[in-house]
DNA sequence: CGGTTTTTTGATCTCTATCAACTATTGTGG
DNA sequence: CCACAATAGTTGATAGAGATCAAAAAACCG
């Protein structure tokens, strides 16, 4: 529960009572999902809202030629079609990256809170808008930016996300992403990943191994990136290494 | 107002009290603005929401390089920053891409009709989630496409987001960006922007021309695209060219 | 430990970027 | 309405980033 209170109070610190009425979302059943495992797929009726307790999921979307590409990383306290669960059809699909577990919460309980807690009815909207600021980005990142300047952009937007719902230790992070992954959110393919990769390392910029994230230097990451992590709000109590 | 209602009215049309309700939104106040020249900027206070009335809109992103990103278009009845006014910055910039007038609606007014009138709320809520939806898709085009289908899939969504708001005639409409805008749109220059046109000529799948767009072959441009417009909810009454 | 998944390497090809004109079109003021 | 300037579209030549194919080496897992 902590992620979500860390994600959702990043701009005002709930009362007790919301405080209590959030954590209440916790008595919805919980699933469990095994790594690599669909958990929704286009087309779908999402039918509720997911909250990602433990684990990462992601978002992708397939191309009927086999293509795929990764649309966005779901981390602990990150809600999954917190508004698409009025839509009748999901528009993209939703995995499991680990081992994953997860809320499912009847849409009628998200409105019903939303409508006795105005402010975190706003810290609802606001997560949502941090979501689509967060695609805007990206789509900057496969439009204009080179496949290592890319690859920067994500570690480092990835490792402020962790920072803000407490999952770094230091200037590392647990990352169970796998090349392949990397490559299909970075629209390169994976081979081309790889060489970045190494690229990456010998500049001594990051370092990806075991499933451990470590930033060697990062500003000179985010410089690199051009990567401003003001889209991302991360509120005034954090600041990646500055 | 027409397309407004076009936009809001897919799945569910309204009642005379409703539309008439959505209809006072004209009476704030109305801003123009020549062809070309900013509306908001990446870090302003959006201040308030507003509606696009006549002309085209287009949202982007600068790098600190020069590169430029386009991120969409904003048609007639489209809104900008219909959730991101509650945010104190914008996280990226607008712009008109022809003579342009809008109308510039405070935050307290939507939320207002949003209030009396569920069903409209419900149809915001949704315009919200097909603008996800559209950056998603965006997201596989530049991640994922080649520029030739990047470029046939820009034509096939605005081509049928026109037709949804009843701004095509037969197989043609007006479509005022130079192959400049297409190309910071696609994520390539413009020079190469320009060799995909004239295959795309070629091949007569569409022709733009004095700042009109003809469809020449929807389906074959579909097809190639790898184009599905479910996620842009055409709904039922509009089915380009089938 | 054997089998699977992931990472790495090498060689080659192709798409897209770059640079630098040049032409056509559009728009404007005289 | 023309003349000129500015904008937009087109062309050619060359360079470079990233894709593709195939296979080997490493890491991981039960």
């Amino acid at each position: 529960m902590e992620p979500l209170f860390r994600n959702l109070e990043r701009f005002a610190p709930f009362t007790d009572e919301e405080r209590s009425a959030l954590a209440r979302l916790q008595d919805s059943p919980l699933s469990r999902s095994p790594a690599r495992q669909p958990i929704i797929s286009e087309g779908d009726n999402p039918g509720a809202v997911r909250l990602v307790a433990t684990g990462w999921a992601y978002r992708f979307k397939d191309l009927p030629d086999g293509r795929r590409q990764i649309l966005g990383f779901c981390l602990p306290g990150d809600f999954v079609a917190l508004g698409a669960a009025t839509l009748d059809e999901m528009d993209h699909s939703v995995g499991a990256l680990t081992a994953l577990s997860y809320h499912t919460i009847r849409h009628g309980d998200i409105d019903r809170i939303a409508q006795s807690y105005p402010r975190i009815a706003e810290a609802f909207a606001r997560q949502e808008q941090v979501g689509a600021a967060i695609h805007r980005e990206w789509l900057v990142n496969l439009g204009r930016r080179s496949a290592f300047e890319r690859l920067a952009h994500l570690f480092a937007e990835l490792f402020v996300r962790l920072e803000v719902i407490g999952m770094t230790q230091g200037r590392e992070c647990r990352c169970p992403l796998t090349q392949n992954d990397l490559a299909d959110a970075a629209g390169v393919t994976s081979v081309h990943l790889n060489r970045t990769m190494q690229e990456m390392r010998r500049e001594g910029l990051v370092e990806l191994k075991s499933k451990r994230l470590h930033i060697l230097d990062f500003d000179r990451l985010a410089d690199v990136a051009m990567f401003n992590p003001a889209y991302l709000r991360p509120g005034r109590q954090m600041r990646a290494f500055a």
